[in-house]
DNA sequence: CTGCCTATTCCGGTATGTGGAACAAGGAAG
DNA sequence: CTTCCTTGTTCCACATACCGGAATAGGCAG
């Protein structure tokens, strides 16, 4: 169905940096004839996932997405059961603890617990590349090695010095990953800035991953191994509770 | 494009209630044929907006919406000014507070803050019909009726004895809301609980509304009006922090 | 008013999606 | 183990619904 995946490559152009586009931005980024991106648009506007507030106004994404999102949160076992070990995680360790969910083909962040002040604070949703962040190495390593390959087809942007941008150079790491059990991110993402994470797994199955992330200062080599315990025993009994129901 | 309308009638078979569903499920409440179901899956599929564990296995909702969810939260000025404001009102009021969102198409609801000891829960992004809750109704009647009407087209379905089932009533209605500047929900959605809301205006369009939910004993006639002046004005609020950025 | 920029409509050819029918793959029952 | 039945999946010839270049309409700035 080659439509539905012209629906995709315009889907893929918002984002909360541009989360609002014309028709024009539309077409050249997708490299599609604008006649086709608008026609799209148009059809996409009829069922709600695409929102145009007047004609000849910027197109949005619609609510529906939200709503539809919702469905899916009621459905999903990790939030449910990473909340309360999360915030725990971060009163054991003083940092920012992450929270995302993986169905088999993305990985998403749902949740952030930061420290501040003594309240926890929670944002939710955000994206994420997979292979640049503690997150999502961590689940990359405990699927199959094919299938991990299937999920980083996609542009290796460097975000830093540190980030990898060479598929056997992420490999190499994600064996080692695999073998000690937790996955580190040196300011592969954002300068100054580590993270330690371990896979979810749910019957045998990945399911999500959990991280904690924190200034490079407080995060030397020697703490990293106390850490991945802490963010490992989470992660295990996070799992542990979903089997539980 | 009729392959989308198809898109979005499969899409509309998963509900919070039925987040899991198997190829006949889905042919049998959208009345298409199974083989064009199963093409249409296949490449929502291979987008990543529908999930399929193994082959054979039940089909969900795939994590890209919440992704996308994401991005328009960012966007959305509501939650942001909201949230304060709302916790306010529930405080002052006692009473639990919704925010929901409008995008000219959907209403979504995406907050809801509880009264819990003292603590205040923040529930996401449920579905709402339109025409049967006070942050709907506050919504419709805000908007011309030609395009009131354009959201109401949907199934009449009778959640209560004073579900409102006929357009005229629905428009009836309507017109007395906006005479007087808040909706009530008296016993629509669910027995028991009645409801007052306000529509959120940001530049003169509607963007949201915001109400106040409680069983019928708390909330008599006669401390409607009470309810109706905090809850507008909150509204209000809320608009008028928007438009200062 | 004029020029330039948007979004939008038109339309004939053909690629693209269509859906009935046949096929495979598990699960349940005997 | 075998049989039967239900489920998802593949095949293929047909025709329809999508394609996209070119022309149109509508807004904004100068």
């Amino acid at each position: 169905m080659k439509s539905l995946h012209k629906v995709s490559r315009i889907l893929d152009c918002f984002s909360a940096e541009e989360p609002r586009l014309g028709l024009n931005d539309i077409a050249e980024k997708t490299g599609l004839p604008r006649t086709t991106v608008h026609r799209v648009l148009s059809s996409l506007k009829d069922i709600g996932l695409i929102v145009q507030d007047r004609n000849r106004d910027d197109y949005r994404l619609g609510l529906r997405f939200l709503s539809i999102g919702g469905i899916i949160l009621s459905d999903l076992d990790v939030p449910r059961h990473a909340r309360e070990p999360a915030a725990a995680l971060m009163h054991q360790t003083g940092e920012a603890v992450h929270i995302c969910v993986f169905d088999g083909g993305n990985v998403v962040s749902i949740d952030r617990h930061e420290m501040d002040g003594n309240r926890n604070e929670i944002v939710r949703q955000e994206r994420e590349p997979p292979y640049c962040t503690g997150t999502g190495k961590a689940i990359l390593a405990a699927l199959p090695d094919e299938t991990a390959r299937k999920l980083v087809v996609k542009e290796w942007k460097k975000f830093t010095e540190n980030t990898i941008t060479q598929e056997d150079r992420l490999f190499h790491e994600l064996a080692i990953i695999r073998a000690r059990g937790y996955s580190v991110d040196d300011e592969e993402r954002q300068n100054g800035i580590r993270c330690v994470g371990a896979a979810i797994r749910h019957q045998a199955r990945v399911v999500g991953a959990i991280s904690v992330t924190g200034p490079k200062q407080r995060f030397p080599e020697s703490r990293i191994p106390v850490l991945a315990d802490l963010v490992t025993a989470t992660a295990a009994r996070i799992g542990l509770s979903i089997e539980q129901g």
